[in-house]
DNA sequence: GCAAGGTC
């Protein structure tokens, strides 16, 4: 192998000691390698002759750990008084070598001395080669004289490491470039930020959450920030949900065989007359025809090989750790050689892994050793090559067991369950999906379609190992095309939209890798950020929430109009940072334009950080220097708190002069009714309102300004916020109310809620009450005019069909057969969870949205501030007093949804309008 | 006392 002339020394540095002595032992094969130690206790040297191309080489191979180098302001911006933060996007920064770094870098430059070559192992990613220049820069202010070499390998493999070392190629500047860029642009966002929002806030309120809070640091960070943003818009969500009442029909039929539970094929309905009609005619002809059974053959595929993200959001699933602990433990089942290089984003093999030496290692283990035995006997035919996730990060195979282990003495309970992880995950990845024979039989009901379906599982194969996912199984009796029968059960069911759960830490790390926030390395440490600065938490489910001080900062930056907290910045770096490491841009024009763009930020979040102070007002107690400034206003009792039932609830106008009755138990009780933006004067009377309960509840004289409310409305009001008011429901539907959940509606906006709040006001439609049109182009009238308009033409072609408003299908016409409505036509799509209704003779009468679709969508708009359900609903549908016979006499069973009383149907439930 | 990225 070695060539003649004289021999050269090379030095040659990998990222981490295990790399370096991965290539020391696979370039020497283990002959002749010599281990000595360096200044660093971790960072060893190995010796051993080789030959490049020729050359006679002495090879000296030793590593960093990952960065050499930090960047940092110099000294006299160092100081946080010591200059104005704004001052930090042109302070002067410098790279240097750490006071625990000092060690490896004496190493490098008294074996850079003695050596010719420095042939670079860094990771081969953007960071491994800043990290490269960071060790060249280091080398050669020792030895000017280096040749410099990069060896590019993208699997610590034999034959990989023997052609990249024959085949060395220039480190890549742009790649470094591209890094330093990064670097410079979060210091100086982060630092400048930190210490303006830090100085701004932390002495003017009582923040409780700390223990100290005079050392409490509010950071703010490119990634910190943004996946504190996830946390706060999942909480917002759920905290904005208006639960809203659906009808749904099921249907089971008993048999010898078993029984089969059907699900309507609409899914659900949020229109209770429409849903009550169907039900009538459903249970006045029940008899179900099977209109088809179909059966298919079903697989469920093993997962892709392990990678990082996806060992931590698995653990965190399967056994509840947090992302940090499960890379604490993966860090030191690698260091102890039972597992592969635990960060990684790589999920697909290389062709060259040899699999079934893997497997091989894994026979004699006494739980899942049978299992690997049986993957290796081609006659079993469980074998499969794994397959491809798409990731490669051309540094790391995918996480996968380098040694077998039947657990060791000094493991815990976690280092036990995340080795088993990583071995069944490896084991599953080679292994054939689960096979099963799926059945699904579509009956109709009085035109009303159902489906149910059943499963038998025929071939487990991968979940045999994989024992942490399941495929329920159920079978459903036999069933053929044709076949009549009478429904067991036909019941009208109730059901409550929910918002949202909370985010789980395996939803957080998929909002960051999704959104490109930080890398497989960190993420785990953004989100343990959010703990350690106090600014979210995490329940006994694993699920995180905001802590006020999480959710006052969000608000704070989010009532600027800034998307600070969003992921749009970090993604607008990204991309900057691909242009200079493709060498579309350079650093100096990318750091131009970003770090200029930020101060600019910078500069106005601080001239409006009025909106930060009001934000945490919200939240926190002034200090004691700022408190004596204003008065501390308690409102005038309205009612016991019906949520929280301690606290009283009083009338008080928030920051912007809007009115709430809010509990005095916030925040630990946070309801609040928001009232109308159009009052401009509020004072609670003595009046007791006689129709709400639990009382008292204290009537409120309101004052409306007469611009801001229809002309058929008073400017004088006497009010009760329990939910009796319909002029107050309707004004806050009409108007709006000074609430910031309401401002914020949908999506942040730009505008401040009161402005968005005046534009709405201007524009409500004195026709529907809907806001952002008046009545001359009120969209009710004209989309009537024009429907009715094509219904008429879909009818003229003989088809007794209309297209539905709502999604386009045809919608054919039927009878109504029920006591109120007998022989009354009316349209019903049938797409699936589709509510358009319509009777034809409101057609006739050239009548617009009235009917399902324009009730369904009135109720979707209904705000529930006032705590009620509001106007629509039931309220419009006339009760009957009728009992319904079934058509054929058969036991068919059902119930009152409201009551659940058997012996009535909904319609006629004396509770029904109570 | 600030960031995020490597790694021990």
């Amino acid at each position: 192998m070695s060539g003649g002339g004289r021999a050269i020394n090379v030095l040659n540095v990998a990222e981490k000691p295990s790399v370096a002595k991965s290539v020391a032992t696979l370039l020497s094969r283990g002959q002749g390698m010599r281990v000595r130690e360096g200044r660093s206790r971790y960072n060893k040297i190995f010796e051993f002759d080789y030959g490049i191309r020729g050359q006679r080489c002495r090879m000296l191979v030793t590593s960093v750990t990952g960065h050499l180098m930090e960047l940092e302001f110099e000294d006299r911006f160092r100081k946080w008084h010591s200059c104005d933060p704004a001052d930090l996007y042109a302070a002067p920064v410098r790279k240097s070598v750490p006071q625990d770094k000092l060690d490896i870098k004496r190493t490098l430059e008294e074996e850079a001395r003695r050596c010719q070559w420095l042939v670079l192992w860094l990771d081969c990613d953007r960071e491994g080669e800043n990290i490269a220049f960071e060790v060249i820069d280091t080398c050669t202010a020792a030895n000017r004289n280096l040749t410099i070499k990069r060896a590019r390998f993208s699997a610590l493999i034999e034959r990989e490491i023997h052609d990249s070392v024959q085949n060395l190629v220039e480190p890549n500047r742009w790649f470094a470039d591209a890094v330093d860029a990064r670097q410079e642009i979060d210091l100086r966002i982060g630092a400048s930020f930190t210490r303006f929002q830090t100085m701004l806030l932390r002495d003017a309120f009582v923040i409780d959450s700390a223990a100290d809070d005079r050392n409490l640091v509010l950071s703010y960070g490119p990634c910190q920030f943004p996946t504190l943003g996830f946390v706060v818009e999942r909480f917002w969500e759920i905290q904005s949900h208006e639960p809203e009442e659906f009808w749904i029909i099921n249907c089971s039929h008993k048999s010898e065989e078993g029984i089969a539970t059907f699900n309507w094929t609409r899914g659900h309905l949020f229109d209770y007359t429409c849903a009550v009609i169907i039900y009538e005619m459903c249970v006045e002809e029940p008899s179900a025809t099977v209109a088809g059974v179909r059966q298919q053959e079903k697989y469920k595929y093993p997962p892709h090989p392990l990678s990082t993200i996806e060992l931590e959001k698995r653990a965190s699933r399967y056994f509840r750790m947090s992302s940090e602990h499960t890379m604490k433990v993966a860090e030191e089942l690698y260091q102890a050689g039972f597992v592969s290089y635990p960060r990684t984003e790589t999920d697909n093999f290389s062709a060259r892994t040899d699999l079934h030496a893997i497997v091989q290692e894994q026979q004699g283990h006494p739980v899942w050793g049978s299992y690997a035995q049986r993957l290796l006997d081609p006659s079993s035919g469980l074998w499969r090559n794994p397959s491809n996730g798409g990731h490669d990060d051309k540094a790391h195979p995918p996480i996968h067991p380098t040694k077998f282990s039947g657990g060791e003495r000094n493991w815990s309970q976690d280092h036990h369950r995340l080795y088993e992880l990583v071995v069944r995950h490896f084991l599953a990845c080679v292994s054939q999906p689960a096979v099963g024979a799926e059945t699904t039989v579509e009956i109709d009901i009085a035109g009303e379609q159902f489906a149910a379906s059943g499963r038998v599982i025929i071939a487990k194969n991968y979940l045999d190992v994989y024992r942490y996912e399941s495929w329920g199984g159920s079978v459903i009796p036999t069933y053929v095309p044709g076949q009549q029968f009478i429904p067991t059960t036909l019941t009208l069911d109730s059901g409550v939209t929910r918002p949202p759960p909370l985010l789980s830490e395996a939803d957080l790390l998929n909002c960051m890798d999704k959104a490109g926030i930080g890398t497989d390395a960190t993420m785990h440490d953004h989100i343990k950020k959010l703990l350690d600065r106090f600014y979210a938490t995490k329940d006994q489910n694993m699920r995180f929430s905001p802590t006020n001080l999480g959710e006052a900062l969000v608000m704070g930056y989010d009532d600027m109009g800034y998307k600070l907290w969003k992921p749009n910045l970090r993604s607008m770096m990204e991309f900057d940072m691909r242009a200079v490491s493709e060498g579309a841009k350079t650093k100096a024009e990318v750091l131009e334009t970003c770090l200029q763009q930020m101060k600019a930020c910078f500069l106005d979040a601080r001239s409006n950080k009025q909106k930060l102070m009001e934000a945490m007002a919200v939240f926190f107690e002034r200090a004691a220097q700022t408190a004596r400034d204003e008065q501390h206003v308690v409102g005038e009792f309205v009612r016991l708190c019906g949520l929280c039932h301690q606290s009283n609830m009083v009338l008080k106008r928030n920051r912007d002069g809007n009115f709430m009755v809010g509990c005095l138990g916030f925040p630990q009780c946070r309801n609040v009714v928001w009232l109308p933006g159009s009052v401009s004067e509020a004072v609670v009377t003595a009046n007791i309102c006689n129709s709400c309960s639990p009382g008292p509840i204290y009537m409120i004289q309101f004052k409306f300004r007469r611009l801001e409310i229809p002309p058929y409305f008073g400017v004088d009001h006497l009010g009760c916020i329990g939910g009796c008011d319909d002029t107050l429901q309707q004004l806050t539907e009409i108007c709006g109310t000074g609430s910031r959940m309401s401002a914020r509606g949908g999506g942040p906006t730009p505008l401040s809620s009161s402005a968005q709040r005046s534009n709405s006001r201007q524009q409500a439609c004195s026709n529907c009450r809907q806001l952002g049109h008046s009545s001359t182009d009120c969209p009710s009238v004209i989309s009537g005019t024009r429907n009715s308009r094509s219904r008429r033409a879909d009818q003229q072609d003989g088809g007794l069909s209309v297209s539905c408003d709502t999604c386009g299908a045809s919608c054919p016409m039927r009878t109504a057969n029920t006591a109120n409505n007998k022989g009354r036509k009316f349209y019903s799509c049938q797409s699936e969870g589709c509510n358009f209704f319509v009777w034809e003779d409101s057609l006739q009468n050239g009548g617009g949205r009235h009917g399902a679709n324009g009730g369904a969508s009135n109720s979707r708009a209904r705000s529930n501030s006032l705590g009620g359900r509001g106007r629509g609903g039931r309220g419009g549908n006339n009760a009957t007093n009728g009992t319904f016979v079934s058509a054929t006499g058969d036991p068919v069973t059902g119930r009152c949804y409201v009551c659940g009383d058997p012996s009535h149907f909904a319609n006629a439930c004396p509770n029904r309008f109570t």
